[in-house]
DNA sequence: CTTGTGTCCTGTAGGC
DNA sequence: TGCCTACAGGACACAA
């Protein structure tokens, strides 16, 4: 569930934290987090290492460590990253750092389905292949509407899922991707390249400018999932969300938001705003 | 290559 | 009260 607007405000929380500390030690308690290398090996080849950066590609948070290595943290649906003094150990943690200073940062995943890797700078396992595979960010400046174009061109697959697929457009996920389409006015089961240019036009506005928006309020914290900033305060986006999680309510035109299943996951538009 | 489907994972909500 | 099932969904494996 963090997408791009909540990475990239964890970032921002974590590198004011942790940048220039030392990671003193690492203990991660439950050895099927870590996508690479092994539980122990982690452990052992993270101690002592300096947090030079922390950066963000698409969902992935980035710790640059000194001597060459990256520490990788994907949350997927209910992952979280928590700052500490070292005093409590939350509910649902699953791997603890302790830095330099005293100050911890626990990765809590309830479903355990997030991971931490930790690699050689620029070297990734087939573990992390999405990674290199990843499209640009709609927030870049590269990602013009001729790149989306490009992308959507003679696809057959619904809107929707393409928005979802990070080769197309990276850092996008299921509550982004419903707004940009509300915003654009473009239903989420049109076929991708069916999309007339003007529309990709207003889909790629539409898709920086909701997870702007979404930065700006550090995030989305929903009622049912578990998104929280690293020191505790929850995201305020979920005060400006247009139709997600609005099913059965009106939208601003008169008409009645919808939920419909794609696959495994839910979309929620407005039939009257959006064709 | 493209597209759709199943799988992972487990707390929580809702039904009976 | 307590058990059971469905659901949440990002990324990837896999089938057609």
């Amino acid at each position: 569930m963090p997408e791009l607007p909540e990475v990239e405000t964890i970032r921002t929380e974590l590198a004011g934290m942790l940048v220039g500390r030392t990671v003193r030690s690492a203990k991660i308690g439950r050895a099927d987090i870590v996508g690479f290398p092994s539980a122990r090996k982690l452990e052992l080849d993270v101690r002592g290492r300096r947090v030079v950066a922390v950066r963000r590609t698409g969902k992935y948070l980035v710790l640059q460590l000194s001597g060459n290595r990256e520490l990788i943290f994907h949350l997927r649906l209910s992952g979280h990253l928590e700052l500490g003094n070292g005093r409590t150990v939350p509910r649902f943690e699953r791997a603890r750092f302790v830095l330099s200073g005293g100050k911890t940062m626990s990765f809590i995943e309830p479903r355990a389905l997030g991971r931490v890797y930790l690699v050689r700078a620029g070297k990734h396992p087939r573990c992390l292949a999405g990674m290199a595979r990843m499209g640009l960010e709609p927030i870049a400046r590269e990602f013009t509407s001729e790149y989306l174009a490009g992308k959507l061109a003679d696809r057959k697959a619904s809107i929707k899922s393409l928005l979802l697929d990070q080769r197309v457009c990276c850092g996008v996920g299921n509550i982004y991707s419903d707004e940009a389409l509300f915003r654009a006015g473009i239903s989420p089961t049109r076929p991708a390249g069916k999309l007339a240019q003007p529309e990709v036009r207003r889909l790629g506005r539409a898709l920086r400018s909701v997870l702007r928006a979404g930065i700006r309020w550090c995030g989305t914290t929903l009622e049912d999932r578990r998104y929280r900033r690293p020191a505790g305060a929850q995201g305020e986006f979920q005060k400006h969300l247009k139709v997600v999680g609005r099913e059965g309510q009106r939208c601003s035109c008169g008409g009645t938001i919808e939920r419909i299943k794609f696959g495994n996951r839910s979309s929620y538009f407005c039939p009257r705003c959006q064709h």
